[in-house]
RNA sequence: GGCGCCGUACCCAAGUGGCUAAGGGGGCGGUCUGCAAAACCGCUAUUCACCGGUUCGAAUCCGGUCGGCGCCUCCA
């Protein structure tokens, strides 16, 4: 159906796209914390995704998207506790502020974003039936995964007995906190705390009082929404150790098929060449962008200005040369005449898929575009035409006869 | 300490085996202009951190060295 290759992080080789079911495309992502607001950092991932599914529906796919809240992890827990709220009204808080920022970057999201807190009885029905399998057992009301019952546990970050053997053995030795079995093996299920009792963070359920862990939650809403699998898992790369290859043990465990055909992770946002970090005081929200006097266009188009998985470096002087990129790029476009009935150009349609098709690299297809355009003052009508096509991927243009846009 | 990514001009950066190593910024020179700005034109890496190897051929592959960054704490 398409020439659409993907790095795929499982086995870290590229292979050509295929879904499960030839016309459908199952993706799942991991949406942003629910205990503080995401910087661009986390929209540079939300990007990609967009851009993913945007892409896949234009080479004809459905696609069916979920987003998920994690929102009774720890943290989340914690930062109720510290403002006396409970974790669903700081769930609702933060879903409100990330939707209306998406909005403004020109993120598609799905109308109905999952929650962990609503898919409590996937999360039991997994435990149990980990339980049932030897694949995890009970201490002191919590749960744990155990790793030793599972042997291709870390196959996705390559924690493998080839790559890491001294981590394997050091497991087989160590017991931690005379808690869990081995130093590896992971919590399934928090038993109620006085901070998860408070914030209403805590469920009566078969196997206990107490909350699903992060390890559990997607899980979770992966069954609530999809069943045993998936087509394609997506995240940052922070995601990749000890939370995606977690869902994938969890997952596999439970339902004894592969989690997901595609694992897709997103490199990371840095400024200065550095980490942003509360510490360090380098975090960058929408806002700061917005009131160094830039455009949302602006933002969307740097953040998909290096290609996905590679680190992007944020520094003003850059931004300001991407966003001059931008402007200049959608000044033609405002300037060109447009015409019914004419078809696009099939030149420019060219090198989009060429360029998005090649691991979604939408940096080489705007910059192909600059080059194809380069010292001209308007597009022809088929041009425009094929621009207008390739930016319901994009959407970097459509805005460009309207600047009313601002976050 | 372990694992991984990266190192291309003054700056940013594309390019991962083969025509003369994209592009942008900056700088310099020019056209235009009363002067300037803007715009446009031209110039700005015999070479891709360094050393060695593979190959007819390497920025691209392999080994080593140096340097930067990241991960190894629920941080996209």
């Amino acid at each position: 159906m398409s020439n659409l290759t993907l790095r795929n992080t499982m086995g870290n080789r590229r292979e050509v796209f295929r879904p499960s079911d030839h016309r459908n495309v199952r993706v799942f992502t991991c949406g942003p914390s629910t205990y503080r607001r995401p910087h661009i950092g986390n929209y540079r991932t939300f990007l990609y995704e967009d851009l993913l599914v945007r892409h896949l529906e234009y080479l004809g796919y459905g696609v069916h998207r979920v987003i998920n809240f994690t929102d009774v992890e720890d943290k989340a827990v914690d930062e109720a506790a510290d403002r006396g709220l409970t974790v669903k009204e700081l769930t609702e808080e933060t879903h409100g502020r990330f939707r209306a920022e998406a909005r403004t970057l020109g993120l598609r999201l799905p109308d109905r974003i999952p929650q962990a807190s609503r898919s409590i009885d996937e999360a039991v029905a997994i435990i149990e039936r980990l339980v049932e399998r030897g694949r995890a057992y009970a201490f002191d009301g919590s749960y744990f995964f155990d790793v030793f019952a599972c042997p291709e546990f870390g196959k996705l970050y390559g924690l493998d007995s080839v790559r890491m053997p001294e981590r394997r053995v050091r497991f087989a030795r160590d017991t931690y906190e005379g808690r869990r079995w081995n130093l590896g093996d992971f919590v399934l299920w928090h038993a109620e705390s006085d901070d998860a009792r408070r914030t209403e963070a805590a469920w009566e359920t078969r196997i206990g009082v107490g909350r699903p862990s992060w390890n559990v939650q997607d899980p979770a809403m992966i069954v609530q929404n999809f069943g045993d699998s998936v087509d394609i898992v997506c995240g940052g790369i922070d995601n990749l150790y000890r939370h995606h290859d977690y869902n994938v043990a969890v997952m596999e465990a439970y339902s004894e098929k592969e989690l997901a055909g595609f694992y897709l992770h997103g490199e990371h946002l840095v400024v200065n060449g550095r980490k942003m970090s509360k510490s360090a005081g380098n975090v960058l929200y929408p806002e700061h962008i917005q009131e160094a006097g830039y455009y949302p266009h602006h933002l969307r188009w740097y953040l998909m200005s290096a290609h996905y998985r590679t680190r992007l470096n944020f520094t003003w002087e850059r931004f300001a040369e991407e966003a001059a990129l931008i402007d200049g790029l959608r000044s033609v476009v405002e300037n060109s005449p447009s015409a019914a009935g004419v078809s696009p150009s099939q030149e420019v349609l060219t090198v989009f898929e060429r360029e998005m098709n090649d691991d979604l690299h939408a940096a080489g297809a705007v910059r192909g575009l600059v080059e194809l355009f380069d010292g001209r003052s308007q597009l022809s009508p088929e041009e425009l035409q094929a621009v207008e096509r390739i930016d319901v991927v994009l959407g970097l243009f459509r805005d460009a006869r309207n600047e009313s846009v601002g976050p």
